[in-house]
DNA sequence: CCTCAATGTGTGCGCCGTACACATACGAAC
DNA sequence: GTTCGTATGTGTACGGCGCACACATTGAGG
């Protein structure tokens, strides 16, 4: 499970008098956030509940909701943050060849997105499975869209295009279906029923495609 | 909403005399499975119950216990349903180019593929969405293997290769997780934000893959 | 005609999300 | 430093869910 890019206070709440526990937990929002996203991997979406992760952080179930308007928004967030951190992933593995030219930049990146997927299936498929339920909703459009960018900057920057150009733009589009159809069935389990030297590689995949004509 | 191959029984059970309603439902398998079918593409995998399913069907819920284990052997079913289903409309489509050669049978199988996703996404994203939970299921994985053998023939046709060789496994694979991306990010939404200038066809799309390499 | 397996119903349990009223604690204004 | 409003917590309750278990009805084969 990685870890998300979530800032941590560390304000320590009063004790009361006769109690063991302060009455008020300090960092709720992020605690139930945090076990959100471990209970995400280890049980997927399906099995996730506001009251467990409520009992696990210390806290009664209502309180949640002074954070939260309801469960969907958890998740919500939970998935913004989560295309925050794929975008940084990908940023960083790109920073590592920057000298090698964007033909690296693309490969590195897609690479970390497999990474990213392969490492947190339990929360990439929560953000990729529920935007229709959203709606269109600000924050994890957006958070989505930053992380596209990346794609089409590698792209536009192999074929010599603008970023901005509809050429690059449908490119990057195709290269991200590409990397996102990989790592979703390998993260269901449909490459792993195929025999081992059939199963193709990330990189092997991903050579498919003619990005740069 | 596609209609599935499912096969649809007739028997006309008995009416009760003191009854409008026959105690037997006589096809409630079926019943069950269309109207799960139905209430899937109209609210979607996560609103739907199975308390729901039995009084649209007019039947007492733990009726529908009798002819699935739990919920989630009935959206299994669904599952298998829809891959029988997708694997037949792309041999139909396939058939309908058949002098034209591999590389428009390939084509018209793609083209296939993402209509059944965008006719029916909430079936579509139940396909892909449940491996993990379903286990290895034998129902499940035959019908899932069986359309993918459909694009490995393809593959192989056009490659002038064996279905069985690790070379047209792998670039059928790529093929696979190219279209499967595009559906998944198409029905997603994810491509709908996009300027309609820069959002690509799938068939764009699909020009990306160097398959005959 | 009788019996028994197949297929239905009714009741109940323990979860779930969440609405509402109330309790507690912190921080700013005096 | 007391006061007081607001932020943040708790307790209780409601309806819906999946599902287990006991029982009812039916049709098919001896």
């Amino acid at each position: 499970m990685y870890a998300l890019s979530t800032y941590i206070s560390h304000k320590a709440p009063t004790l009361n008098a006769h109690m063991d526990k302060p009455y008020h937990h300090g960092n709720l929002r992020t605690a139930l956030l945090e076990a959100a996203h471990a209970r995400l991997s280890e049980v997927g979406e399906a099995d996730l509940s506001l009251r467990d992760l409520a009992t696990r952080v210390g806290v009664s179930v209502n309180a949640s909701y002074r954070h939260f308007a309801n469960k969907e928004a958890l998740l919500m967030e939970l998935s913004a943050m989560g295309f925050d951190t794929l975008r940084t992933h990908m940023l960083e593995a790109i920073e590592e060849v920057r000298p090698l030219g964007p033909e690296h930049h693309l490969r590195a990146a897609g690479q970390a997105y497999t990474a990213f997927a392969r490492q947190d299936p339990g929360l990439y498929k929560l953000m990729f499975g529920r935007r229709g339920r959203f709606g269109a909703q600000a924050r994890l459009l957006e958070a989505a869209n930053a992380a596209f960018d990346v794609v089409i900057n590698c792209v536009a920057a192999l074929r010599g295009a603008s970023p901005d150009s509809a050429e690059a733009v449908k490119a990057a589009a195709g290269v991200w279906s590409m990397v996102h159809g990989y790592a979703m069935l390998d993260i269901g389990g449909y490459l792993a029923g195929m025999a081992e030297q059939k199963r193709p590689s990330a990189t092997e995949v991903l050579r498919l495609l003619a990005v740069d004509a």
